[in-house]
DNA sequence: CTTTAGCACCCCCAAATGTGGGTATCGGTA
DNA sequence: TACCGATACCCACATTTGGGGGTGCTAAAG
């Protein structure tokens, strides 16, 4: 948009590649963007024995715990708007139910700032993250830098999201590239349809669906369906 | 055991049976027991769009934040063996890591104490928690007490695990009662493994094993194999 | 003491699936 | 340009599954 925009985009950019973690990336995108906090929220990590949420967040320590321990995730707008939206949105947008007017007033109690912009963040393999700021900043300024920001945001979102399935899986992803109608496929079959529902849900011939779902349970690395959808909702490839 | 342990349960149970919700209940238990912490961690819930996990401490924010940014869930070596073992335990017991040690460094910077005494619950539906205690008391003072309230203590987890399953869902559990045989039967068909093989692998004839995944999909509420595993991994019935 | 629930077993057959081959187009990458 | 992966389609056959019907035992719950 502008020079300091930039500048600001391309420290906080040359900050992330520096970071060696998400926090680091985090309070160098703080400190970049001089926004009051700022949060990375991946949806779900492909956990064994426990839920584990992946989230690195400038908040204060007494909030993060609140969050936690009172469930606010279930309640929080902007996470629920978050991880089922596509595009970037202002807080200031999503509309509020009773139990998010309560999760405001107790943020807001507990440090956090009026304005903020999440970016939802869809990789490759169907995986969702957020990437939030939170500012103080007056309405018409903060909607100024925004929308100004959108791209860069947007580029940092993803980086972010790299580094963090990074700091989580290490070199080696474990989910495989299922494409789109291999997913809806597989989706279908998890929902107990059959070839032929599936052809006609989907609009293609039975042959077609069953290719797919070969290519899908191939790439899987299994031996029949059940294997398959089994391994595709533990990857949360599909959600049901 | 005697009448000062039994006094401290019986104040503790009704305590339970009075607090609306877990994170009243461990402090009525903190308080009763006089420990310096108690905590409750359900390991998963079924959840929809991000992982959430339900745990409820009188462990201070700054460790509760600390703890759930660093992910050191992965870590905690009260938590692997908790969830594993069926058994109570007391965390001397436990081997350490070496990345155990550093948590432990952590957490004894953040207010926590030494020693501790965990309660694994798995109910009817193979549904995992744990319920701990923390305390500064001296090794063998410890010990004795824990030795004479092992039952009170499980009695203990196991109401806060149903207070807890109550705040999580409600009136309704949406798990169903599958049997051991069932579970067993799903989970080898969610591995891939067709009749035949189920039947050698767990010694029954192929009849019983299509007769233990008719019922384990009729409880399920699936019409067939497919939907069922998905639901069962969903409900994480079975884990793979 | 009866009822219920879980476990173990048996039979049949129409329908669905797995498994092996194919063809062809399109867009992106090498 | 040539190659690759994703998309979309097609065929055939042996195997597996679903869904229907059963029997009988044991142990806990009413």
């Amino acid at each position: 948009m502008n020079d300091k925009h930039h500048d600001v985009f391309a420290s906080a950019f040359e900050a992330i590649k520096r970071a060696r973690d998400v926090a680091q990336a985090i309070v160098a995108i703080k400190d970049a963007y001089g926004v009051d906090h700022v949060t990375y929220h991946m949806a779900h990590m492909i956990s064994g024995n426990y839920d584990q949420p992946f989230v690195r967040t400038t908040y204060p320590d007494s909030w993060v715990s609140r969050y936690l321990q009172h469930g606010y995730v279930k309640v929080d707008p902007v996470v629920q708007e978050g991880f089922v939206r596509q595009l970037p949105f202002e807080w200031r947008e999503v509309t509020m139910t009773d139990a998010a007017l309560v999760l405001m007033q107790d943020a807001l109690a507990h440090g956090l700032a009026m304005n903020g912009y999440s970016v939802p963040i869809v990789d490759k393999v169907g995986r969702r993250a957020l990437f939030s700021l939170n500012t103080s900043m007056a309405d018409e300024d903060w909607t100024a830098f925004v929308s100004g920001e959108a791209e860069h945001l947007s580029e940092l979102g993803h980086r972010l999201h790299r580094l963090a399935v990074f700091e989580v899986y290490g070199e080696h992803d474990p989910v495989p590239r299922i494409g789109p109608r291999e997913r809806e496929c597989l989706a279908l079959a998890a929902q107990g349809k059959e070839y032929t529902v599936i052809a006609q849900l989907l609009d293609l011939s039975e042959h077609t669906v069953r290719a797919y779902l070969k290519s899908a349970r191939l790439k899987l690395d299994c031996s029949n369906i059940p294997q398959a959808v089994g391994k595709a909702v533990k990857l949360r490839i599909i959600s049901l």
